[in-house]
DNA sequence: TAACTTATGTGATATTAATCACAAAGTAAT
DNA sequence: ATTACTTTGTGATTAATATCACATAAGTTA
């Protein structure tokens, strides 16, 4: 645990909160499509991202789901940390998209360390700031782009986040992160193929241009 | 200014903190459809607003605008916050939807308060996590409703804002902050009149239902 | 009051996306 | 190999929204 935190963070946070993270921080291994925070759940800290990637996204009440955006390394869930310190509820899901692991830190310490430290601080108004961008860019996507945009902006994000050129997945499952149908998501693809621009094969969809 | 600045600050932010405010801050009233921030912009600090209305919205390359929330008495614009703190730019435009008045805090003092004060953490925290919500709730609307839905919404959420039963608005603003044609919203308007929810006068819209 | 300007109403048509229905191809299980 | 299940492909239809074109109405100004 030291060692990826030493290899993510060590130009982020000041030493003496590297040695304090270890001490209080909980490391945790996910296994794929393992639910890390669900709709409504109180947080007793923040996920730290150490590897891995992350997808977060929000339901409406009719169960209906639409992706917000992902975390990767480097990353917090400035969600979770809002939920935490003000024992509030959680707004969204998150689920490992692939094995990742994570470091929890406990509430108790997240104020104290705003004092503390200039490292966090900067940290915690850095991660807001990016998710509040992060949002303004899916609200872009959804107000500004057509579906086939939307689609192809979603295979190249996912797959940077990823790191691989194809991405394991089927189009009913694209269709529910982009809250249209399969069948649109096919057509689309279908589209985008022709173009030049993707390969699909049954599962996994090979991006040939980014 | 320390007479609103008590009114709705006095229960938000300690003793000490207010007298520095009222110190630092520099007081500001804005027109209607006054300016007071735009895309690109470098904040030099944050408005914490007394009174009135600011809406805030998104741009994309086209220039074409869709409406991401209001902020009324008692919020900040967490985009600039991070904009001022972080030097980066804001993406976002900010404009008083009716004569506002704002107290402008200068970027040195955000992060100095954010050591010395508790009351200043939770507010900035506490920001974040409203503006987050709103986003969120922004992102529902455009992937989770239709039009009429999201106009009646608008409707009834601008009203309550601005204080107002009647909106003193074109079908045309409303057709730019929801991003959508005029001839659309016209329509729908009247769907509404005859459903009896609201009725349509020139420059003018009554909302009879919350 | 006439001439303009701005705002609203509405038919017709086009485009995008959603939905239904089903076929075909690939994979896994027995 | 047969059966069952999952995934993908595709035509046909419907619904929502966008776009065009123009009429009418309500204010404004000369």
């Amino acid at each position: 645990m030291r060692e990826k935190l030493e290899k993510y963070y060590s130009f982020v946070f000041e030493k003496e909160l590297l040695d304090e993270i270890v001490q209080v921080g909980v490391y945790k291994k996910l296994r794929e499509n393992e639910l890390l925070v669900d709709l409504g759940d109180k947080m007793k800290g923040v996920p730290l991202l150490l590897e891995g990637a992350i997808k977060i996204v929000r339901e409406d009440k009719n169960g209906e789901e639409i992706l917000l955006y992902f975390l990767e390394r480097g990353d917090t869930c400035a969600s979770s940390f809002a939920s935490a310190i003000s024992n509030g509820k959680c707004g969204i899901r998150a689920i490992a998209e692939k094995e990742s692991e994570i470091i929890f830190l406990p509430k108790e310490k997240l104020d104290e360390w705003l004092v503390k430290y200039k490292s966090w601080r900067n940290f915690v108004i850095e991660s807001y700031n990016i998710r509040l961008n992060e949002m303004m860019e899916t609200i872009d996507s959804l107000a500004f782009m057509r579906m086939n945009e939307r689609l192809y902006k979603y295979l190249t994000d996912k797959a940077q986040i990823m790191r691989e050129t194809s991405l394991n997945t089927t189009h009913q499952d694209i269709a529910y992160d982009l809250h249209t149908s399969r069948v649109v998501v096919s057509r689309l693809l279908k589209q985008l193929e022709n173009e030049g621009k993707i390969k699909l094969h049954r599962n996994k969809i090979e991006i040939l241009e980014f």
